[in-house]
RNA sequence: GGAAGGGUGGCAGAGCGGACGAAUGCAACGGUCUUGAAAACCGUCGAGGUGAAAGCCUCCGGGGGUUCGAAUCCCCCUCCUUCCGCCA
């Protein structure tokens, strides 16, 4: 959410900065906060004015009764009577303006960092690394060329059409030595961050105030599973319960960076895409992904969002798979998010980039929503936090990308070397 | 799922219709004393909104109600503790 005095105070910076988006609906939405802002401190001070009437005939009343004249706190009483009349029809005016804001507020996407590139869609993301061969079709033989569904029932690890038996379309299903890939991809995720990350094991299925806090509610609502009768959802990310760890805390400066990390499973309706990628592991509905995440201030934010995409590059190298990173640009970075770098792994089977893992910055968007703070001893007042996050593996692609991209002539899948030791010593599958 | 008790400032804990944003203790901060520290003593000491400021408003788990006035009374919800039931 952005900073309601931010719009009052530097209106058309805040306007310029959003326009980035190319979003014309959020425009508007700014507009019309802009407009109830000033109606609102308008009607709530005259609010404030009235209680502080009936508060102060309160108090007289009170003395009155005490000193014994009855007739005249009777008197006082009828004036005060009239004036909470009025309080209460102005109250219920200003908390309707209140609503108002705060539900157009919910909407409205974060500002996009000044280096943020800008363009309207997903062509526009700079490509700014590449490692290894890409895309490039000389760089890859003929028994790399076969879709990782192939690979998956020929080997016997991936057996999709018993999860839909189980689940219906886009659920999936390891099996043997395929599930134990799947594993190991997290094991080894968590170990490589376990030098400076905590990790958690958070809910799965949490409150729709932990939803909101992330930005994933009310905007994204149909993206998510919910579970009615508890009025619960199931996490699309470990981001969101991780974000909301810290919910309505004061975090103490000295303590920051935080830094968390869990593996959980992610849900995800793709109700959006219905007919896009859905053969094999591209688009599923549940997934395992390890996830690494961190409080900041804002001076330690830039360097945190390197170090955590650094990070999740570091892995996706270590497994042997080429890949880009991209700078996505303001037509493509997602609500909440200030700035993000994703990385996409090309995957030789199935002839696309896939992207695998989004590192974002999210300013105080989410702090600001979920109610995080943190205060530097010695210095008055408290601070909203930064927070920062990104997929350190997300199975899935990554596992479609890795038996494809290892598999030998023999049709066997070469394990990369770290991977053995999660895989009771495996070197291949097959 | 059933029953009982409870949720108050950083922590502990009083208050149970009016002078309560809230006693008291601990912790924290500033000072006196001291070569320094401890102790002792004096003082400060929750958060948010609005305003140039003085000030005013809001917050005693959340929501609603009664009242001129609610931390205090009533209703609903939620969480915690204990007991019973069920259970990996």
């Amino acid at each position: 959410m952005i900073d309601v005095r931010r719009i009052r105070s530097d209106y058309d910076a805040v306007r310029a900065s959003l326009a980035r988006r190319g979003d014309e609906g959020a425009l508007r939405d700014l507009a019309q906060v802009a407009e109830l802002d000033e109606k609102s401190r308008q009607i709530s001070a005259e609010r404030d004015d009235l209680r502080a009437q009936v508060n102060g005939l309160s108090k007289e009343v009170g003395q009155l009764r005490r000193d014994g004249d009855t007739a005249g706190a009777e008197a006082l009483q009828e004036q005060s009577r009239a004036l909470g009349e009025r309080e209460r029809e102005v109250t219920a005016a200003s908390d309707e303006i209140a609503g108002q804001m705060r539900d157009l507020l919910l909407h409205i996407p974060n500002l996009p960092s000044p280096d943020c590139p800008d363009g309207k869609g997903e062509a526009e993301n700079v490509e700014v690394k590449r490692v290894g061969a890409g895309d490039d079709p000389a760089a890859w033989a003929e028994h790399q060329r076969v879709p990782h569904w192939d690979i998956g029932t020929e080997l016997g690890i991936l057996d999709l059409e018993r999860a839909v038996k189980m689940s219906g379309a886009m659920f999936t299903m390891f099996r043997g030595q395929g599930a134990t890939l799947s594993r190991a991809l997290c094991q080894v995720a968590l170990d490589r961050n376990a030098d400076a990350f905590e990790e958690v094991r958070p809910p799965t299925v949490v409150l729709t105030d932990t939803m909101i806090s992330t930005g994933h509610l009310p905007k994204f609502i149909d993206d998510a599973y919910h579970l009615e009768r508890d009025d619960l959802w199931a996490i699309p990310t470990a981001e969101v319960p991780l974000t909301s760890l810290a919910r309505d805390e004061i975090l103490r400066g000295a303590d920051l960076p935080m830094r968390l990390m869990a593996q959980t499973a992610c849900f995800r309706r793709e109700a959006g895409s219905a007919g896009r990628d859905t053969r094999g592991l591209l688009r599923v509905h549940e997934f395992d992904k390890v996830e690494i995440l961190a409080y900041a201030t804002p001076e330690q934010a830039p360097a945190l969002h390197e170090e955590l995409l650094a990070r999740a590059e570091g892995l996706i190298g270590a497994l042997g798979l080429t890949y880009r990173v991209l700078d996505l640009c303001t037509g493509d970075i997602g609500n909440s998010s200030a700035r993000t770098f994703d990385i996409e792994v090309y995957a030789p089977g199935v002839d696309q980039w896939l992207e695998v893992s989004s590192v974002s910055w999210f300013t105080d968007y989410q702090a600001r929503r979920a109610n995080i703070r943190y205060k530097v001893e010695g210095v008055k007042g408290n601070e909203i936090a930064h927070t920062l996050n990104g997929s350190a593996l997300a199975v899935p692609r990554v596992w479609a990308a890795l038996v494809e991209t290892h598999r030998q002539p023999d049709g066997t899948v070469r394990i990369p070397e770290i991977l053995q030791p999660y895989m009771r010593g495996a070197t291949s599958i097959g």
